[in-house]
DNA sequence: AGTAATGATACCATATTAGTATCATTTGTC
DNA sequence: GACAAATGATACTAATATGGTATCATTACT
């Protein structure tokens, strides 16, 4: 089961980048470092602009910059964005098995699943992963 | 993000309902119980059978048996049969940043969440939604 | 022999993911 | 103001995974 998707993965990357930089970049000189085709790449640059995660200027001299600290921007957030939100614990077997959700013990033990895997991707931001 | 494959959720129900009678049954008789479409619960039960969970006997009178013990049935061993080894553990950004593998921060988050979640998925088996 | 079952396998349909293409809009520079 | 260089928006195509169907061979009871 892939928990994370190439579009995510591809986002961290180029985070990553511009939390290194700081400054404005224009998506050619991250295809350049990040080898990631061009117009994906733009793709995601935009779908985080959208998420308030990165700031964009047009025209010429543009480009994009880091809009929210990296100690913010956590795996969570980005799988949030590009692959809706991480929630293992809906209905598993569509109401035929347990009749009612509030005593169903597979739904606790789903949460909690969820819970300790959300604890953790939360942990892992940015900012952790730049140190290295 | 989806945990359970529809197969595997099909398989449960038709592992519950023939716990339930320990008999031989036909699939024509499941069919009718759990209204799952035939040539796919046919092929959900065979693949049981492959992994040695159900056992079968051909011809007329016919049909498929539990094999293994229903406590012996857990959600982790539907997950493998039918989604693939539960591993969540993968690398996740194919080496591009973690530089090796051993000394990652990440690995042992994701790690982490991997434990917890088979150790869950391991106590959930057929004999425990059976009680119910 | 005939019939009712599974075994094996190939096939089709739909959804999701991955990636491309295009045109409109903005902005700096000359 | 014209031009070039950037993003914004959006629609499209390709590949893969999932969900589901169809068919024929094989087995076994009567
Ligand atoms: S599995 Fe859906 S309520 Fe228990
Ligand atoms: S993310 Fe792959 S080794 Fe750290």
């Amino acid at each position: 089961m892939k928990l994370l998707t190439r579009d995510t993965d591809y986002a961290v990357r180029a985070l990553l980048a511009m939390a290194a930089r700081k400054s404005m970049v224009a998506v050619s000189d991250l295809v350049i470092e990040l080898k990631i085709p061009r117009p994906f790449l733009r793709r995601i640059l935009q779908r985080l602009t959208k998420a308030d995660v990165l700031g964009s200027l047009k025209g010429k001299g543009g480009g994009f910059v880091l809009k929210r600290e990296p100690a913010k921007i956590s795996l969570v957030d980005l799988m949030a964005i590009f692959q809706g939100p991480v929630q293992l614990s809906e209905c598993l077997f569509k109401k035929k098995i347990c009749p009612n959700r509030k005593t169903c013990p597979l739904r606790s033990e789903i949460s909690e699943i969820e819970d300790f895997a959300l604890t953790k991707l939360r942990s892992i931001t940015i900012a952790k992963l730049l140190r290295k």
